[in-house]
DNA sequence: TTGATGATGAGTCTCATG
DNA sequence: CATGAGACTCATCATCAA
């Protein structure tokens, strides 16, 4: 039987809790009777989960020690498939994980066909059980974090900030140590011990590892301090909240922050909800402590967040500066701006000028993440998740060229002293197609493109357009203007003569996108398919600008690891920002793109090595330790991983980040783990 | 076999209005 | 604040001609 007990709040609390899922489990798990949470023990998902339980145990923490439960772990099919077991294993995959999988699947598992559908299996499985751990934090999360979420933890699979408790509390810093039994631990902020016992093997626990505050590389240290200052002191009586002031003292949080969270969140708050409140203010605080105050309006209906904006910074935000996306399973808000500037673009002054990063994300490498801003609902808080928490930045690239492109970018790069590239790249469509001007009609009020997609506007439309406006002499009647105004706007059409539209040829995309032009030509690539490599690339002068911090940093080069790398648009950035490109290992599964990057490479003479490989999943630890001992590390891994099931133009599969290629989201993370366990390990 | 073409909406956000 | 119209979106697939 195994044990869990989980801290994050006071023990009484915590220990009720994990009591009760001991009772629970004793019980066989159908507890639907006693919760005042309901939960559909029946629905798939969960049926999944219980199978998933009952499946055989096999515990590899690092020391070696193997733990084993209820049933053994190696792959129920025989010989043949032991070495798909030992493949997915060693790109990181939970052993249960695989384990289960390969008995889903059968002997089938060899077909590389069947590979492809094995490991979207797992990443599935695994999303599909995480996400339900978010849904019903309050148990499933034990549950999960019981019989799923240890394993993809000691495999290496899952992170610490994964495991979530109530009020979205990331549960930081925890490592796996070896140790006896002994008695509950203290209780700390931000703190979770979880402790696994069992009477057939030695006990395993999870507890915050502070190592991480203490050893790092001074540059990879933050700047900030998450220290409230002095000046919030507050003079306050503590009245019939003594007690909670007390409690929140000991557990390591400053006077003024818990009479300011009990303050606004009222005497009657849990210790657990004034916790949170003042996580949120640190983190809000650090975001802006420097804006001036502003009028404060009521807060009754403001949430802890805001609170802390409004009351504690005096920072109000604009009415209409972010819009909230909400996930159906989770209500943590995610702010895309408005404008959609990031941390500021060379036009725009910079609303946020520093940013505090969560621990786990900082720390060698370097990496830089990017996807389309407007994917379904909840797909951007998983992608953050994922990648330590990090908050997206999101940036349209319409500040940077005369096309529109909304990008989310996750990275941990500093924010200060960016640099555009120059020159400035034309903002708009007149500047960038001087030639068209002379035939723009005035009706036609355009001035940026939308964003550059994958297929263009056909002929036949270019020419039903010149047939609805060669009857008119003057201006045509509102209908058809309105008619051609969205035909050019859905086709990103320009004026190329009397009444006469046309979309853009392929070189003017490499222009507006930042490449040199003829970028893409060349290697026996059709025009169709450079529409399509272009419409999937980055635009160069956005990430340039987000890239650019690295030049003072690498005056000697990079060794980057570029994953999805396309058309090499974070190569081409690097280049033209005058990072001397050391050793590039490039993965990218066409081959047409992988030539585009080749020929540029031997175009632009660079002095380094482009290493291309055409599949992540060829990327194993092995693979990725004996590349990184070839040239010491890498500095930046960079890539945006496939939109086909995320992009709004997709109405035949928008299947979000389970998708079929969108789910290689999750190999840029297990990729980017290795290489951070391996540097790290390194250091 | 390859390249080009045209038909195929839903989901979500923005903004004006009352 | 609720509502509805308008706007935008790193795409896919069957088909046909060369």
């Amino acid at each position: 039987m195994t044990i869990v007990s989980l801290c994050g709040q006071p023990e009484d609390l915590c220990l009720c809790k994990a009591e009760r899922l001991k009772m629970e489990l004793l019980q066989g798990g159908d507890e639907s009777g006693g919760e005042s949470d309901s939960f559909d023990w029946n629905s798939e998902d969960e049926r999944e989960i219980e199978n998933f339980q009952s499946s055989s145990l096999r515990l590899t923490v690092p020391n070696g020690a193997v733990l084993t439960g209820s049933g053994e772990a190696s792959p129920s099919a025989g010989p043949s498939n032991s070495k798909v077991f030992d493949h997915f294993v060693s790109m990181g995959f939970p052993r249960e994980m695989v384990s289960k999988v390969i008995e889903e699947y059968g002997n089938g598992t060899t077909s590389p066909n069947l590979s492809k559908d094995f490991v979207r299996k797992m990443k599935t499985n695994y999303l599909k059980n995480f996400s339900r751990t978010r849904r019903n934090a309050s148990k499933l999360f034990l549950l999960s974090l019981l019989w799923y979420g240890i394993w993809g933890y000691l495999s290496g699979f899952l992170r610490p900030h994964h495991f979530l408790v109530k009020g979205g509390t990331p549960l930081k810093y925890a490592k796996v140590i070896e140790s006896s039994p002994q008695p509950q631990q203290r209780i700390e902020p931000n703190h979770c011990s979880l402790v696994l016992e069992s009477p057939h093997q030695p006990q395993v626990k999870i507890e915050p590892d502070l190592s991480s505050s203490e050893g790092g590389v001074s540059s990879w240290e933050n700047s900030d301090s998450d220290a409230l200052s002095d000046e919030e002191e507050m003079t306050k009586s503590l009245r019939g909240s003594d007690n909670i002031v007390l409690t929140l003292v000991k557990m390591g949080y400053k006077q003024d922050e818990a009479l300011i969270a009990i303050e606004r969140l009222g005497c009657n708050s849990s210790v657990d909800e004034l916790i949170d409140f003042i996580g949120v203010a640190q983190m809000a605080k650090a975001e802006d402590a420097l804006l001036p105050p502003e009028e404060k309006p009521g807060i009754s209906k403001l949430n802890k967040r805001r609170y802390y904006e409004l009351e504690v910074l005096g920072r109000k935000r604009p009415k209409s500066c972010e819009k909230r996306i909400i996930s159906e399973d989770d209500d943590e808000p995610l702010h895309l701006p408005n404008p959609m500037i990031g941390f500021g673009v060379p036009t725009e002054p910079a609303i946020i000028k520093h940013r505090r990063l969560p621990d786990d994300a900082v720390g060698p490498p370097y990496f830089y993440y990017e996807n389309v801003a407007l994917a379904p609902k909840g797909v951007w808080q998983t992608i953050s998740r994922f990648l330590y928490e990090v908050e997206p930045e999101f940036v349209d690239s319409k500040f940077f060229c005369a096309a529109a492109r909304k990008r989310g970018y996750i990275h941990n790069l500093p924010i200060e002293n960016r640099f555009p590239l120059l020159p400035l790249p034309p903002r708009t469509i007149h500047e960038a197609f001087p030639l068209t001007r002379k035939w723009w009609p005035s009706w036609d009020t355009r001035t940026k493109l939308n964003c550059l997609q994958t297929a263009i506007g056909s002929a036949k439309l270019t020419e039903r357009i010149r047939k609805a406006l060669e009857n008119y002499d003057g201006e045509p009647p509102e209908d058809v203007q309105r008619f051609v105004l969205e035909q050019c706007r859905k086709w990103n059409l320009v004026w190329v003569g009397r009444n006469k539209v046309a979309p853009l040829e392929p070189d003017e995309v490499e222009t507006l996108l930042g490449f040199p032009r003829n970028h893409t030509r060349g290697g026996g690539i059709s025009r169709t398919d450079r529409y399509k490599s272009l419409g999937n690339s980055f635009q160069v002068d956005t990430v340039a600008y987000h890239l650019s911090v690295l030049k003072d940093m690498y005056p000697n080069g990079m060794n980057i690891l570029s994953l999805f790398s396309g058309i090499g648009g974070a190569e081409v950035a690097l280049h033209r920002l005058g990072i001397p490109l050391k050793n590039v290992v490039s993965v990218e599964k066409s081959e047409v793109n992988r030539n585009i990057v080749r020929s540029w490479w031997e175009q632009t003479n660079q002095k380094g090595n482009l290493i291309d490989l055409d599949d992540v999943q060829q990327l194993n630890g092995d693979r990725i330790e004996k590349l990184m001992n070839t040239f010491g590390g890498f500095d930046l891994i960079v890539g945006g991983s496939p939109c086909n099931n995320l992009a709004g133009s997709n109405r035949v599969s928008r299947d979000g980040l389970e998708g079929k290629e969108s789910s290689l989201f999750f190999d840029y993370c297990r990729i980017l783990d290795l290489v951070k366990n391996i540097m790290t390990t390194n250091q």
